[in-house]
DNA sequence: ATGAAAGCGCTAACAG
DNA sequence: CTGTTAGCGCTTTCAT
């Protein structure tokens, strides 16, 4: 069943060799063979067998994509700037959910399914102690990380240092002195993006002269659940911060609504600014750093695809630039004089 | 490079046919044999070439995912679900998006990239009209759907009349006579979804002896910013609605946005529901009829893996219970007394 | 510019 | 239960 490459070769009165040629677009076919041979193939509806070609050329034309969630917002986000292309260059996408510590997958081991399977790899935001992540570099082909740095391998990264400097700075800003902060989880397997944004958060506060109050910091999971607990926490202290930097816009939704659930109002009472651009977080009038996500899995893609073809990897990092949007979920220390 | 299935026959001193069938668990081997190939083969970390077994057997073992869009919430949580038992029965998932009438991608037609690339498709939510459905389907290969039905097709989606029953019913229930419906778009190429919840939206308004009033119908697009629109535009009407069935919870967002910007309060002064079942939805507290959208994508892709495996198709659509989970935007028709 | 031919690494009869 | 033997459909030297 299905027509082969003979069927067209013995058609078009060529070789199955020059079908081969005419068809990838390699040179060394004459013009006139070439559109015969495309003419013949359309006629035959000709498609050409994948594993077949795979076989006898060792590449796989496919990429696989590694990620701890798919049905969250960030990482479907750059998965779907992945998709696009993937596509446009003619990948295919082999979609792999690893999960993490807090989505026990309980699954085999990802690296050894990848191993003949894909040319490629891009792996998007894995803590990086996950032990998959070395076994998955140490595979050896070209791999890329998105929103994750590891040391020697490609990457693209919002600067998250910066971001979090950015998002603290314009408390800072506003009159702002007890800072407090919704992190991810306490220290176990940090994502990248979880201890640098502390870093930029402490760097901010110290270079304004302010203390990091350890008491002032609770975990939120990247949950909105967990955002509102955390910022429960935060709100039940003696002296509970005026302004709170979350690490991420879905925790600080829920920072948001235990606002609300206190007769608080975010950005009069108490403000709230958090990290990503998330969709919603315009329509919850959540002040944000906003990193381009969609643009950062495009990057990452095509970065990729330039070091299949050329087989030299970009070893220094990409940093894609974020931007602060003020809404209204921030505003000046209570009590001080407008101006 | 890359030791082959001939490494590992000869030193364990058998034949490569003993190798391929120890390794696949195949009947007819010693199971001495058996785990002594078993052992060497991982040993010699052999692993098994995708390509060469897929051009021997004729199986890919893949499975194609299309879909519209990667980047909402409904379609990247089906998609979860998807992935999910994929993995677990150890098939490859391939994503492909094509988009949709809001959505151009601008792609070559996904069917022929299909051909002979994979065992079975998945299409998710499409609209029925989309041409490309119907070249996909024509590709002859297990196919099923979900969240839109095909006549022929398997296909696994909620109940969306009796979802959208549901919904205007406890309107209806509340007291209120003058309801509104968010729709998607005017008439063309509607999902399933979409043509299906109108429908139960009317028929309870019917069977409850009121009229479906066309000029309280807007359309939102499947979008937080088009359901805002649309409950505003409901809302500029010389007599709005005093409650608005939206055909998707994210329209109910824009549409709760909507009623505050107008200092309206949801479930007080104008009561909003919606289908879906969001992550938000909670958050912000409102009604809706919750569908299981994980469990959309893993019930289909079950079915589908039973189907390659038994060589039968479930032709019956497979229908999924849905929910209506009451919150603060649904409440009594203003005015009523209260009991 | 084109063709001949040798595989790529595995599976699937068919024997035994 | 195991081995032998053809391919699966393409790509890729190497000739011409």
């Amino acid at each position: 069943m299905g027509i082969t490459i003979r069927d067209v070769a013995e058609a078009a009165g060529v070789s199955t060799a020059t079908v081969s040629r005419a068809l990838r677009g390699l040179p060394n076919v004459d013009e006139r063979t070439r559109r015969r041979v495309q003419q013949v193939a359309s006629d035959l509806d000709y498609v050409i067998s994948p594993s077949a070609s795979r076989l006898a050329s060792g590449r796989t034309g496919s990429v696989a994509v590694v990620t701890p969630y798919i049905a969250r917002w960030f990482f479907c986000t750059v998965l779907s700037g992945v998709e696009d292309v993937l596509q446009e260059a003619d990948m295919d996408l082999l979609l792999t959910c690893i999960g993490d510590h807090n989505n026990q997958l309980n699954r085999s081991p990802v690296a050894p399914r990848l191993r003949r399977r894909v040319d490629a790899i891009l792996v998007i935001a894995v803590p990086p102690s996950d032990p998959q992540l070395r076994e998955i570099i140490d595979l050896g082909m070209p791999t890329s990380t998105i929103g994750l740095t590891v040391p020697g391998v490609p990457s693209v990264t919002i600067d998250d240092v910066a971001a979090a400097r950015l998002a603290t700075q314009h408390l800072i800003n506003l009159g702002h002195r007890r800072m407090g902060i919704i992190g991810g989880s306490p220290s176990e397997a940090p994502f990248t993006a979880e201890s640098d944004r502390e870093k930029g958060f402490s760097q901010a506060l110290t270079a304004a002269g302010l203390d990091v109050d350890p008491i002032l910091e609770a975990f939120g999971y990247f949950t909105i659940e967990g955002g509102e607990a955390a910022m429960t926490a935060l709100l039940s202290q003696p002296t509970p911060p005026t302004a709170v930097f979350a690490l991420s816009d879905e925790m600080a939704f829920g920072a948001l609504r235990a606002l609300r659930a206190h007769g608080l109002r975010p950005g009069v009472d108490v403000s709230i600014v958090g990290v990503d651009g998330h969709d919603m977080s315009e329509h919850l009038d959540l002040t944000t750093v906003v990193q381009p996500v969609t643009e950062l899995g495009r990057i990452a893609a095509e970065s990729l695809l330039v070091q299949l073809r050329e087989g030299t990897p970009t070893l220094e990092p990409i940093r894609v630039p974020t931007q602060l949007v003020v809404r209204g979920s921030t505003g000046p220390l209570p009590g001080l004089s407008r101006d």
